[in-house]
DNA sequence: TATTGTTATACTCTATAACTATA
DNA sequence: TATAGTTATAGAGTATAACAATA
């Protein structure tokens, strides 16, 4: 993607380059694995979104995207009978929730999404902890 | 991305979740350097992949989608003085090719997404480096 | 006949703006 | 008035199928 980079001693391009190339991967490999499950990644990421019964504004924030999306993202899933709207104590607010279907299939796409996403197994047990441990910094945790 | 989506703290599952994280920061940061310079993230993906000019079979390959999409992305691109059509010695084949606006586009935006992307600033250069080895073995290299 | 690129069609995701029903 | 969700509209990305030009 960025093959025309300049050569600096040392290159914090190159890392930007290799966690751009590890998200692509993780892009497709993610795309790929809910399709088997009959989902798009943004009905998948919204099944994740709701281990909670969540507000459909609230869930527009989460998403980072308009609340007008949500309205349609939430009929697809209702189609597919993995989510109902109810009605909050403030009666124009609804919550979308898990069906029962709804939270098996959010169960069975965990475990399918984080085994396909990336072979962790070709790191060894320490460089997993050291990874997972810069990963943090990096997220700012 | 899916702050929920990992419950259960097995070791390879919450690195997982930190590469997906990882990745969906990632996603985000490019999409909005990208938007900043007036391009969707496909049509910059797209710019990327035409460092050498390249039949639209090609890139829809390299790109992971039908070829049929490729003449829809390629005219936008056109539209925007990025992108030519060359044809080919094979005269059914058209090279897309960047314009000289095109690659001064292209130069641009690999400086702003590698800065963008991620803050690895948050890392000393030992950890940096040490990012960089284990980000390589995990992506096969 | 086979391949390249295009067109037609349909669905999903996205944003903006206007609308409704509640508060 | 202000907020939550919806509808209308438009553009972009995606896949499938049928098509024209070329090999």
């Amino acid at each position: 993607m960025m093959g025309a980079m300049v050569d600096a001693p040392f290159a914090p391009q190159v890392l930007g380059h290799l966690l751009i190339r590890a998200a692509e991967r993780s892009r497709e490999a993610f795309a790929s694995a809910v399709d088997s499950r009959g989902l798009t990644p943004t009905q998948a990421r919204t099944l994740f979104a709701l281990e909670q019964p969540r507000a459909m504004r609230d869930l527009a924030t989460e998403m980072s995207c308009d609340a007008s999306n949500i309205t349609g993202i939430a009929d697809r899933l209702a189609r597919q009978g993995l989510v109902e709207r109810v009605t909050g104590e403030d009666r124009r607010v609804k919550l979308l929730t898990l069906t029962a279907e709804g939270r098996k299939l959010r169960r069975q796409l965990q475990r399918t999404v984080t085994r396909s996403t990336f072979p962790v197994d070709t790191l060894t047990e320490q460089e997993q902890r050291e990874l997972e441990r810069l990963l943090r910094k990096l997220l700012g945790e």
